[in-house]
DNA sequence: ATTTTAGTCGCAAACGCTTGCACTAAAATT
DNA sequence: AATTTTAGTGCAAGCGTTTGCGACTAAAAT
């Protein structure tokens, strides 16, 4: 990259004015009489000139850009989201830099470093759990973060999100109401947000209220092969109820069981917390809990855009309501 | 944000040393005596001190930064794709701006604009069709930019894909070889590069040489629904194969078939061009072209990190192999 | 006729860094 | 012993903007 063509500089000598007007028409301020204005922006027009944000950024502190930071990349539920962020980012001109967190190349630390020393304005927040030095970097430069599908103990963060508890009670009870009393959950992750602090809490304290017995949570069910795998255990568990965190593994589950003969959903009833494309596709068609993923990012970065602009905000943890998916991997008698 | 905490210039005053010093201790340059070099990194460690990335952008012209674009953010495929990128783009530290241009808010020029502006040393580009005024942007800045996963007429860019054309004659050369004579052809954008330049061709290519009838093509093919209602029409024009760009609405296709009783693949054969988790869902599994997407992706990020330093490229446009995924939605006899 | 007020605009100091150039002292070469 | 090279460092001019302050003008208020 050669020296800028042409800058605010070149436009001011030929528009005859300093740089602080052609700036301030640049800003659309309106401290700029109208002739003038008309003026100035003939000749941004002819000279094609267009501000260097980096430049921007430096003088006035904010660079009209955020960082997104997600767990991992292939992962249905993040392009949902992502496309909520991404269209409300759009509208109020910000840019994203996506920052991925799932390869150990850079520690999550670093990464965010390296994305506050971009001076991204805020920052959106999409993995399960965060690091206490991640937490620190975050205070030190008081860059407002909001969570987008997870939520924190603690009160730090602003979050968007469902009431994972409830979501997780209208699963068991439906199971319930359908007979089956082997309950079984499947997560990634036992200490992410979501599971230590909601789905694990809620599932035990269904299990209590029913006297159902002792616990059967499985972890580390994320891939297809993972689900696929697991139907083995469910069965020498005797399962006859599981929630899945997400639907691809619940389609491994689905689809293995059903070649072992197990009927669904007579014999098994299954249904996961998240509804790509993949609960569609999979036969029997899986039943899920519908998150309102899009809204999901779109509020988040709304939020973010008000945190940025020192707005006020009327409630830091928005939650948002979700809704049964029938498929036929449940009775829905 | 306020005026930032610390800067080079206390840290130069702490080392006794001058900001040029301490500039180049942080940028690894060798012109430092190892014990200044300690003094300062003591200084730097103990103040915490972090570069402004904006800062350094302004006065180096460069930002370590590239930006990306894509057409849809709701697509597996690119998923694939962004992780091989994100992967290579940190492991030479470089940070991802995403961009999207499906949605009509803001665009194709104004968003590559925006991109530019930022000052992005590099763009990857994985639409499918570039306008004009986008061509004119890059060349004004004269932005690298790589294609990934796509392949552009005109010579400007460099590139990484597959041979479009070679996989689908694997494609035809397979459902001919199972008897199948009335052969179709399932896109999304007839116009798009891939399309134009090279299914649609390398089809009507092979149906000449065969001497196989009129071309079935069929557009706008590109969600689940899609695929599904596309299967009266199939029936109706007494298809008996084809070859579909995507793998969900390929999927579609399929569960509507089977509910009409069409026996996969003895009466009729599908392959995807795309070989996402989507392929391993659906029953009977279906056979897809595998392509190597997150090594197109990496692959791509690795040509713009050599093109953004000046390098000599060896070759403007990779082409890497593909496989064929044998599943049960073709004979394989 | 004088003082306020409001509307426009320019000056110039930031913003936090990189880097070409100059300089010094020590090492290498004659 | 005189000269040239080299390594290590500082100086200060950028990089392309924004923005507080003040100057100026013309209209409004006194």
């Amino acid at each position: 990259m050669q020296k800028q063509e042409v800058t605010i500089y070149d436009v001011a000598r030929e528009a005859g004015v300093s740089m602080a007007t052609v700036s301030r028409v640049v800003n659309g301020n309106t401290n700029v009489r109208e002739e003038t204005r008309q003026k100035v922006s003939a000749v941004i027009e002819r000279l094609h000139y267009q501000p260097n944000a980096v430049a921007q950024g430096l003088a006035s502190k904010k660079t009209t850009t955020v960082g997104l930071i997600v767990a991992g990349l292939t992962n249905l539920h993040f392009t949902e989201l992502a496309k909520g962020i991404d269209d409300i980012a759009a509208m109020y001109k910000y840019n994203i830099i996506l920052s991925s967190v799932e390869n150990n190349l850079l520690s999550e630390e670093k990464v965010i470093q390296g994305l506050l020393n971009k001076q991204v304005d805020g920052v959106i927040y999409m993995s399960n759990r965060m690091s206490d030095k991640a937490r620190e970097a975050f205070a030190r430069t008081n860059t407002p973060v909001v969570l987008a599908g997870t939520v924190d103990e603690t009160n730090e963060f602003g979050s968007v999100s469902i009431d994972y508890k409830a979501a997780e009670k209208d699963v068991f009870d439906l199971f319930y109401k359908d007979g089956k009393r082997k309950l079984a959950l499947a997560v990634g992750d036992k200490d992410a947000f979501v599971n230590k602090g909601n789905r694990i809490v809620s599932y035990q304290e269904f299990l209590q209220d029913h006297n159902l017995g002792p616990a059967n949570i499985y972890e580390h069910i994320v891939s297809y092969e993972d689900g696929y795998e697991l139907a083995d255990r469910l069965v020498r568990d005797h399962i006859d109820g599981i929630m899945v965190s997400r639907d691809l593994p619940a389609a491994g589950v689905i689809n293995a069981l059903t070649e072992k003969g197990v009927k669904i959903p007579e014999e098994f009833e299954v249904i996961s917390a998240s509804s790509t494309n993949i609960a569609k596709v999979v036969r029997p068609h899986l039943t899920t809990i519908q998150q309102p993923l899009y809204d999901i990012g779109a509020v988040a970065m709304r939020m973010l855009t008000k945190l940025m602009n020192k707005e006020e905000l009327n409630e830091k943890h928005v939650s948002l309501g979700h809704t049964v998916r029938y498929g036929q991997t449940t009775l829905n008698k």
